[in-house]
RNA sequence: UCCUCGGUAGCUCAGUGGCAGAGCAAACGGCUGUUAACCGUUGGGUCGUAGGUUCGAAUCCUACCCGGGGAGCCA
């Protein structure tokens, strides 16, 4: 069968695609269609004078999202968007679409959402499940070519790995489970077993957060390492994220290029090492007059651009009254680019005075916020590693740094361009009567981790492990600004539907 | 839970106290190379819901519902 993804192997051939309408224009004696076949988007040319009266007739009679079979001849044509195009000979319709309701002209969040089993059939969203689909190619390649054994953990479990955290609770017979949010505790169990392991699975957070970087259900990548210390645990985080990334410019160029991706910074992310620094040098650098200076010149640059929107608004919007058709169109939609433009640079006038104060009040000992990691990133074009942080603010189950029993060796790995944090990971505790010590200074019940402490008693080692979002791996990589379009069907407060 | 913005035609939006509007989509017609095609005609409304103020409410007030963005928390 053949598909447009190949269609230059059938140049000047004849061929029968089998696909959907995409989209179409038609004049009195030539139709053109944008065929649609889940391998990529071709245009057809029907010429009147060229078919059967029965053939233009079924053109003519074709929806949106319409199915059909049709056969031509590929042609080589610069006019065409993909270089190729369908001389049409034959129409055969499957089925004539209903009025679809995603046109091809622009649609708010919430109507895309409500149609999102729709919406995945759109370019951009199409494009972005192939990189989701080659990020997680990726992912497997990497561990398998490196002896990892994957591992699928329980998604239902009897305790929360971190107290803390909001789980998902459900009936589990006359007992109560809860949806896991790490599987991280079975991994440690199965490096034992394995030497190197790693899960891929679903991961819950009933937490109510409304953001673009947060999802209830979404997939992590955990890989648990026996004999690994921090090193080689970041050490290993660095390479995944470089093999990945590769893979993806590598393999995905072409959907990258629908996404309108820029793509110099992943360029340097596959080959310049990565920043490494510790929280107490992070802490130091949010404190630093430099940054405050950096807040600064933003707030002014942003105040200047704000200006200067609105003098363009203005200026338009007189020239609107008295403009052709056509430039009313380009003023109203340039009016909504500035609109839009505005109130995100609204939005960071309202925002920078407090970041600047919480970096600079930032005290030693707290978690980074959201936009201490913004402000920290914006110094660094590539992932940025972070390591050693205050043992107080992190899980119980992370070993402290030898050196200074205030750290526990914790590394956090934060992607460029605004997109956070898309690893966490650290050494683990390995010594029996620490790990106990831990639990109980949690408030942790010690009975619910017995296997877990077993693990301390019969031939512990020191081991490693980390886990990777996969969704924001995907925005990042995409240059996608919300996490709802990394996945088919996202989970999200408020959004259990489609 | 809190802060903030929004809900008007199938969709995207304008309308801020006085007749319910535009573009797209739909239907019909026109156009020989379009590519978010273009041009013309027609049909299309519970202005989120409930209450209040007013001679008069899409517009002002109150409560609630739904959605966007953010904080906290996190990948």
């Amino acid at each position: 069968m053949a598909y447009i993804k190949n269609l230059s192997r059938y140049k000047d051939k004849e061929v029968t695609l089998k696909g959907w309408v995409y989209n179409f224009r038609s004049s009195k004696n030539l139709y053109f269609l944008e065929l649609r076949d889940g391998t990529g988007i071709c245009q057809c040319v029907v010429s009147r004078s060229d078919v059967p009266d029965k053939v233009w007739e079924a053109a003519d009679s074709l929806q949106q999202e319409s199915s059909l079979e049709v056969t031509g001849t590929v042609v080589e044509d610069e006019r065409s968007t993909g270089g190729y195009e369908l001389q049409i000979s034959d129409i055969q319709i499957i089925q004539i679409a209903e009025d679809y309701p995603i046109t091809p002209k622009e649609h708010g969040v919430e109507f895309l959402m409500e149609n999102r089993h729709l919406w995945l059939r759109s370019r951009r969203q199409w494009a972005a499940m192939r990189v989701r689909n080659e990020i997680i190619y990726a992912i497997h390649t990497f561990f398998q070519e490196r002896g990892f054994i994957q591992m699928d953990a329980p998604i239902f479990t009897g305790n929360a790995a971190e107290g803390t955290t909001t789980l998902f609770e459900t009936d589990y017979f006359d007992d109560k489970a809860y949806l896991t949010q790490s599987g991280q505790l079975y991994g440690e169990a199965m490096a034992m077993a394995q030497g190197l392991i790693y899960t891929f699975g679903p991961t819950f957070r009933a937490e109510k957060s409304k953001t673009r970087r947060h999802l209830t259900e979404f997939w992590m990548i955990e890989p648990e390492m026996a004999f690994y210390d921090l090193d080689m645990n970041m050490d290993l985080a660095e390479e995944l994220i470089k093999f990945i990334v590769k893979r993806v410019l590598d393999r995905s160029a072409g959907e990258l290029e629908i996404l309108e991706r820029d793509t110099t910074r992943l360029k340097k992310t596959v080959t310049e090492p990565f920043p490494r620094i510790s929280y107490t040098e992070a802490v130091e650098t949010l404190k630093s007059n430099e940054t405050a200076s950096m807040l600064d010149k933003m707030l002014e640059d942003r105040k200047k651009e704000h200006v200067d929107l609105g003098r363009e608004k203005e200026e338009i919007e007189k020239e609107r009254g008295s403009a052709k058709k056509w430039r009313k169109a380009q003023i109203d939609q340039r009016i909504k680019e500035i609109a839009a433009r505005m109130n995100q640079v609204e939005e960071d006038l309202r925002n920078i005075p407090g970041w600047k104060e919480s970096a600079l009040n930032f005290e030693w000992g707290n978690d980074f916020g959201g936009s201490d990691e913004t402000i920290l990133m914006m110094k660094y074009e590539i992932p940025l590693i972070v390591h050693r942080y205050p043992a107080e603010v992190k899980a119980f189950y992370m070993k402290r740094d030898p050196e200074d029993e205030k750290l526990a060796l914790a590394v956090d790995v934060l992607a460029p361009e605004g997109y956070g944090e898309i690893i966490g990971g650290s050494q683990r505790e390995d010594d029996l009567q620490t790990m106990r010590k831990r639990i109980e200074e949690h408030g942790l019940p010690e009975d619910v981790f017995d296997w877990y402490l077993d693990l301390r008693k019969y031939g512990s080692v020191p081991h490693s492990g980390f886990g990777l979002g996969l969704e924001r791996t995907v925005a990042w990589l995409c240059g996608l600004s919300h996490v709802r379009e990394t996945i088919p069907f996202p989970r999200m407060l408020g959004r259990l539907r489609p």
